[in-house]
DNA sequence: ACCCAGGGTCATA
DNA sequence: TATGACCATGGG
């Protein structure tokens, strides 16, 4: 398991922030904001007003409450005993339990984070995968989030590398579902998911 | 001029 | 537990 500098570390979390319910394409432009002002840091984060961050981060919408949210997660950092590079020696069980208790960092937020910036092997499930598994019948009625995750987890056997390309995958493909009759991305996942689930 | 995008929190019943 | 209101900009 790979541990990230601390740059990348938080470039992943904030973004992870950022994209809540937005699309990525949106949360570049704040990101490169937050970057050449070389503030994408936790000691900067914390010190710049809640207000002025939300300035920043307009582009991704919600930016009051993700403002908020950022410096939520920065504060928790600075409590937290570990520094980026040493969190993935923490029990991710309890990682990730430190990560749901702060204020704005849900499930998906705080898989994410475990994931891309931590290499835990943890599958992060949006609303695409919901639709998805729902519309291919490997699920019925309306499941929460941790049912999706288990049976995901529970037919595909691979490593956090390919955790990762999955769900990339499926945020790519995702949109084809909007639809109501089969399109290619439908065919696509029928085999991709065919194989191991 | 709509419609939606890789969520999460809070109030209410 | 579960359902709904709310947050808000940008691209199609």
């Amino acid at each position: 398991m790979a541990p990230r500098n601390e740059s990348d570390f938080f470039e992943i979390a904030v973004g992870a922030i950022l994209t809540q319910n937005i699309a990525w394409k949106n949360v570049n432009t704040a990101l490169s904001s937050l970057k050449s002002r070389g503030i994408l840091d936790p000691v900067s984060l914390k010190n710049i007003s809640t207000s002025k961050l939300a300035a920043i981060i307009r582009p991704t919408g919600y930016y009051n409450q993700k403002a908020k949210k950022i410096r939520n997660f920065i504060a928790w950092y600075g409590r937290c005993n570990y520094r980026s590079r040493d969190l993935c020696r923490m029990d991710p069980v309890e990682l990730r339990e430190e990560l749901l208790s702060v204020n704005g960092i849900g499930p998906e937020t705080a898989d994410s984070i475990l994931l891309y910036a931590l290499n835990v092997k943890i599958f992060v499930v949006d609303a695409y995968t919901k639709r998805i598994f729902t519309r291919l019948g490997l699920l019925t009625g309306d499941p929460r989030y941790q049912e999706i995750q288990r049976l995901f987890q529970r037919h595909f056997k691979g490593s956090a590398r390919e955790y990762n390309e999955y769900h990339a995958l499926i945020v790519v493909h995702g949109k084809d579902f909007c639809r109501k009759k089969p399109l290619c991305g439908e065919c696509c996942l029928r085999s991709l998911c065919g194989k191991y689930i």
